[in-house]
DNA sequence: CGATCGTTTGAGAGAATTCAATCACTGTGG
DNA sequence: CCACAGTGATTGAATTCTCTCAAACGATCG
């Protein structure tokens, strides 16, 4: 409300944002949904590397190109800031600066989780996470695909290992992308702090 | 030169300049030598988040505790900022932005290669990697097992892939922690761009 | 209804780990 | 100066976890 450079707009999901190519124009605030941020490799493995929710910003960086893509999950509303004009704004890059350090440690996290749990830790830890504050169920917009991706792992192994959490009693399914988790204490402990 | 909180301080190598759990009292520049930043887990695993350097910043986060350790890895001249005075001085701020943004990359970057690449795409893309930027000869003052901790592998891993890459040709070794690059070209095309 | 896409399940292969033993290096004390 | 731990690196063998391959199943959509 402060921004005169901000356009609200509305994507439907499963929307692309921008390409890792593209040349940086804009800087989105998530008002409402979620956005994905992946790195594409040329054999076409996928990294996905964060997930967004509202209050995050998707498109900063520090080059001329975003350097990864970015895709809505779901009906998303965004503030879409002229990129020059926010990162000029003292305002902005106030908020920028304290989003970036919040960010951070949910980055070091995932590097942790991608470099040194296994897989059961690394599903535990996801649905256990503080991604999905809200407790028992909630949404993530992730196909078992990439929700694999996300966790450095293959569909099939991420498939088995739901499996096995339900099986245990600790989470059950709730439609697509959509899980109830029925034991988080104990899904904390699987996760390996 | 312009900041009157700062204390020019040296380490000697391997020395801590603080734990998961420390309160957030400092922030610390790197003028020269470099510092590696980690996260543990209670079992003993640890994971090599980054490799600082000279121009880099160590000990920012959004927390009140730092959220992961710092240790230097050869002696070290830092500039030491009160934590509180550097967060609110507006040019401060404006480097640490800037600063920010241009780590996200490299974080994003290593992301990938722990979620998605292989043990002789991870060594290939260490030595071949823009960390070292200097051509050929570097030293990065890691030991084979750090150096493990830094690529999401067990030290053995890392011992085999070196010494493959050694017996190819396209790397040998030249003291503690140093390696000599001999053909880069070879060892980006294995990195699997 | 058939086609397509994603998930599930099984069996097998493979990459990296684990375990174990050896080797090399460093610093210490006799 | 040499013997001797103590640490980290290397090498080999065996294991295991995850991946790969393949098929079946289930949804969704023309």
């Amino acid at each position: 409300h402060q921004e005169r450079n901000a356009h609200v707009i509305r994507l439907a999901g499963r929307t692309s944002l921008f390409d890792e190519a593209d040349d940086v124009l804009h800087l989105y605030e998530i008002m409402s949904g979620s956005i994905m941020v992946f790195k594409l490799l040329s054999d076409g493995r996928r990294q996905i590397l964060e997930v967004l929710r509202a209050g995050d910003f998707a498109g900063l960086t520090g080059g001329d190109t975003y350097g990864y893509g970015a895709l809505t999950l779901c009906p998303c509303t965004l503030r879409r800031y002229d990129r020059q004009a926010a990162t000029t704004s003292p305002f902005m890059q106030q908020r920028l600066s304290r989003y970036l350090l919040e960010r951070q440690d949910a980055v070091y996290a995932h590097a942790l989780l991608l470099g040194r749990k296994s897989a059961a830790e690394r599903l535990a830890m996801f649905f256990a996470g503080p991604a999905h504050l809200k407790d028992a169920e909630f949404d993530v917009h992730l196909s078992l695909r990439e929700v694999s991706e996300y966790l450095g792992l293959r569909p099939e192994t991420v498939s088995r290992q739901i499996n096995r959490l339900c099986k245990l009693g600790l989470l059950s399914r709730s439609g697509w992308g959509a899980y109830r988790v029925k034991d988080r204490r104990a899904l904390s402990e699987l996760a390996a702090v």
